[in-house]
DNA sequence: CATATTAGTTAGTTTTGCTAACTAATGATA
DNA sequence: TATCATTAGTTAGCAAAACTAACTAATATG
């Protein structure tokens, strides 16, 4: 090999592991964004399931990459809050549908601004080339992290 | 405001809400990877020690992002593990500074492949991506959890 | 009908982060 | 130089968030 062609190679294992070191680092920064009294965890969940609209509980497991025994708990600690409700299905009574709450709705809304401030005052920070990079990197990092 | 400015706003208020909600996941996908004892924060902890040569628990924490009685916490378990070696400074003995073993380096050697082994077969499958465009995303990304 | 599968739960453990409060060492200064 | 402030790291205690193993209850299948 050329020293020139190893000059321009990017290697494969050099891309995964910095993106791997990156996304545990900003991982780390988003979860310290505090929202007053609801978990990481709890705002995540609670945001997918307002959008998949009463999903079962397994449903919402798979959508977060969690366990079911997991979710159970999460569940549980939101309706203890107040923010969800278990239902029980109609067709098929092993399954548990999840509900968000009106408190929880309104949590929702109160919480979209904190859990983004991090990022937006980032990408507000930008020039339009890197807005448009970001846009894309998204694309990238959603094909990376939902695939199987 | 003009309805271009708006327009950007939501914008970044997307490309924020969805960034965060994909590098959420991918992270839980990345720490599932069985690395065969070594937990990912002895993984990442191993692999900053090697590349920084005798940091300081203090410098490990800044590099991590993580508070110094977590780094404590981390080292001693990884000292115990026979990964690390803890030593004195010669000229402040406040300081301690940390050194890969032996041991420590034959399992980085070891774990390297299986820590990216989830995103070097996503990357590898991705060819219309190129390598060159995917590095400078990471590096986009690298800047989002690294400022400040 | 018996058995297998599926959905969710319970229990217990581990990892990983935090803050508050402490010790020990060093630096600055009156 | 004695005192006070700062810095480095530790200890202790807490909480979130993940896991696996083993369970119950309900449904599907042969």
């Amino acid at each position: 090999m050329t020293s020139a062609a190893n000059a321009h190679q990017v290697s494969d294992l050099d891309v995964a592991s910095r993106l791997r070191t990156a996304v545990t680092r900003l991982n780390r920064r988003l979860r310290q964004q505090s929202l007053g009294g609801i978990s990481p965890a709890q705002a995540s969940t609670l945001a997918i399931t307002a959008r998949l609209e009463n999903p079962t509980l397994g449903e919402l497991a798979r959508a977060e990459q969690i366990q079911p025994p997991t979710m159970t708990r999460l569940i549980a600690g939101m309706e203890e809050a107040g923010l969800v409700e278990r239902c029980a299905d109609d067709r098929d009574r092993r399954i548990v549908r999840v509900a968000v709450t009106q408190k929880g709705r309104g949590e929702l809304k109160r919480i979209r601004t904190m859990k983004n401030e991090y990022l937006m005052t980032r990408l507000e920070a930008m020039d339009e080339v890197d807005r448009e990079a970001a846009s894309r990197l998204v694309t990238l990092l959603e094909r990376l992290g939902d695939e199987r």
